[in-house]
DNA sequence: TGTGTCCGAGACGAA
DNA sequence: CTCGGACACA
């Protein structure tokens, strides 16, 4: 303990000493960001102050998790008392602690982004707006950035300046209403109802910015408007706030993060401190001079140059492949080829990716050459059909409004409820304001539904009230091991998958749901339904965690990846359309995009090998493309004329070296590609 | 009502 | 290619 701050160069001892008042701390890349920020907080902790006063709000679980992890190898198990945990999660439990406040029922739902979808094509439908005329998925994207932006739906119809744009507001509107007639939160809402818990109940929000006396905000270029108005209330009668983060590592501007927030630190709160680390401990000399290079280009950003503490190492490759296969091989091979010659482990070597859809071919790869890795982030667990089913009856279970729960499964397994009568429930349910589940009961008790959909429905009555006396107990694994019997749904999953080898893996799926119960009222002991399905929401796969010991492969996007380091990075699909994406250099996100291609970079410790394709396989076809406009700034040319146009000229193919690989040995790597 | 099949659109990122 | 939605049948 007396030596955390031996180990510290002058700004971080500056950044942790600094313990009263506003600070901003400026990290560049690997300067020691995490470190700085639990060395801070163990500090304050050996100064006296009690580990339950601090806060410590990440954005995403993971860097909670390390930050947690951190902290109690730094100051002891009495870390644990300190609240460190995600915006969301933290707003989450704010809100559920204060629900009567709010007016909100303690059991309310969690409307995921499945639901959005659903809550937004009801609020169409409701509107008689067509798909056509206005994209579901385009409308809930612009809905939740509505919200990030503190913008109601009564401003949103003001400010709008075409069809479209009323089109939007007007299904806003419709939209926010389903949420509260079904008793459900959006992930956005966790932020917005913590924030008007915090500025509209006065008494409130004394207590509770009483009860954090320190609070420290990680990634602040990342804050939206909410989450900056509730780190506001918190802190507004102590300010003792640090916030620390990276102008060049801002990449949330599509969730709302405005990267004026940390410039603009100083006028927000005045007489703040300012510190700025500038030396970087992670990486070689080269890798970060291809970082400076790329970054660079963004023309508003602070001026600063990282600086390696570890100085020179070797150069940074960028390789041309001739499809996807082909950089998987190749990445595969060179894992394998530097694992067996004892060079590195597995655990050392991360792929990082723009898209989730492309570590498909990487994990085909790696599966058949045998080797260990993980998956971060992707498909998560509870996405998996059987997860989806089992959570939607408990969810039903807690919240009988809960819409699409019941769509779900009304008929899952089958039971004789057609969609035919669904519609007509639920288009009911809609003329009436009221739920699903009401609407249903009250067709059936007037016979307005007969047969065999009104027999369905009271078969899935009675599974419900039975499930419901189960619930009194507040066992929860026990609840859905009791589900699972009365709906029968490992026969189910015996009917729909006719192989045994995928049953026993969907059955597994299942029974790791009551895993996640036990394990969560072991850790909850007075731990509700509604609470469990409300944690779970904001969980990441949590089976990750077990797993990080293993010696495996990181599989990620470059989302997933901000904020972790490895010894080898391989950056792969380096393509005009990929990185930048296609999408986002549409919408005049270029910059964005350099700085995920930044951030992505600046993982690399020791070596980095950046990968890009001749042709990639897309909607089933393949399809030429072309290095990124990044990788000629890598070696500061001028791409040539009619580059970023849609259809490659022929020249691009020629200028793309397409080294084959051979799976045994090691590949041929030729430093610094011929662009 | 349940099941099968065809068709067309499609994919950025996280909690 | 791969998923969801629409449609045709039993």
């Amino acid at each position: 303990m007396t030596d955390l701050l031996a180990s510290l160069n002058d700004a971080q001892r500056r950044a942790v000493t600094c313990t009263d008042g506003p600070l901003l701390v400026l990290a560049g890349a690997g300067t020691g960001k995490t470190r700085v920020i639990t060395v801070r907080a163990a500090h304050l902790m050996q100064q006296g102050v009690a580990p339950e006063q601090i806060l410590m709000v990440t954005f995403t679980n993971k860097a909670a998790r390390e930050m947690q992890e951190r902290l109690c190898s730094l100051a002891g198990a009495a870390a644990n008392q300190a609240t460190v945990g995600t915006f969301h999660r933290f707003c989450m439990r704010l809100i559920r602690e204060h629900a009567a406040a709010l007016d909100l029922p303690p059991g309310f739902g969690i409307c995921d982004s499945s639901d959005q979808l659903s809550a937004v094509k009801g609020a169409l439908r409701e509107l008689r707006i067509a798909e056509t005329a206005v994209d579901p998925r385009a409308a809930q994207s612009k809905i939740s950035l509505f919200k990030n932006a503190l913008i109601s739906s009564e401003q949103a119809m003001d400010q709008a300046e075409d069809d479209w744009d009323i089109m939007v507001a007007r299904c806003y509107t419709k939209y926010e209403e389903h949420l509260r007639r079904h008793r459900m939160l959006d992930f956005d809402d966790f932020l917005l109802f913590a924030l008007r818990l915090l500025e509209e109940k006065e008494e409130l929000r004394k207590q509770i910015a009483a009860r954090y006396r320190y609070v420290m905000v990680d990634e602040y270029q990342d804050t939206n408007a909410p989450q900056y108005r509730i780190v506001r209330a918190l802190v507004q009668d102590h300010r003792n706030l640090c916030v620390v983060g990276d102008d060049d590592q801002s990449i949330y501007a599509w969730r709302g993060a405005d990267v004026r927030r940390i410039l603009d630190f100083e006028k927000d709160f005045p007489g703040a401190e300012n510190v700025r680390l500038e030396t970087n401990y992670r990486s070689t000399a080269e890798i970060l001079d291809a970082a400076n290079k790329v970054i660079r280009n963004n023309p508003k950003r602070h001026d600063k140059e990282l600086i390696s503490a570890l100085g020179a190492g070797s150069t940074v490759s960028v390789m041309g492949m001739e499809d996807e296969d082909h950089e998987a091989s190749f990445v595969a091979g060179e894992i394998r080829y530097q694992v067996e010659s004892q060079e590195e482990r597995y655990g050392d070597f991360a792929i990082l990716c723009r898209t989730g859809q492309q570590p498909r071919a990487f994990e085909a790869e790696l599966r058949s050459a045998g080797i260990p890795y993980r998956l971060v982030g992707g498909t998560s667990f509870f996405d998996r059909k059987e997860v989806r089913d089992v959570l939607a009856y408990l969810r039903l279970l807690a919240n009988p409004a809960d819409e699409s729960a019941f769509l779900r499964i009304a008929n899952t397994p089958p039971r004789g409820i057609g969609k035919g009568s669904l519609d007509r429930v639920v288009e009911r349910a809609t003329e009436l304001g009221d739920t699903a589940w009401r609407a249903f009961r009250s067709m059936v008790d007037a016979g307005e539904i007969s047969g065999a959909p009104a027999r369905g429905f009271t078969a899935l009555r009675e599974i419900l009230n039975q499930a419901h006396v189960v619930l009194q107990e507040g066992d929860l694994p026990r609840l859905i091991q009791e589900v699972l019997a009365l709906t029968n749904y490992r026969a189910e999953i015996e009917r729909i998958y006719g192989d045994h080898e995928t049953q026993e893996l969907r059955w597994n799926g299942v029974l790791e749901v009551v895993d996640f119960a036990a394990s969560f009222q072991r850790k909850n002991k007075k731990g509700d339904l509604a609470s469990f399905l409300q944690e779970l929401s904001l969980s990441t796969d949590e089976r990750d965690k077990e797993e990080d010991s293993g010696d495996q492969v990181t599989l990620m996007t470059l989302h997933a990846a901000k904020g972790l380091e490895f010894r080898r990075v391989y950056l792969v699909g380096l393509e005009e359309g990929i990185l930048p994406h296609k999408r986002a250099a549409a919408e005049g996100g270029v910059e964005e995009e350099r700085r995920l291609m930044y951030v992505g970079i600046t993982r690399a410790q020791q070596d980095l090998t950046i990968t890009f394709c001749g042709s990639r396989t897309r909607f089933g076809k393949l399809q030429p493309c072309h290095p990124s406009r990044f990788l000629f700034e890598l070696k500061e040319k001028t791409p040539p004329e009619g580059w970023l146009a849609t259809d490659a000229p022929s020249v691009v193919q020629e200028a793309v070296p397409v080294p084959r690989n051979t799976k045994k040995k090691r590949p041929a790597r030729r430093p610094g590609s011929r662009l």
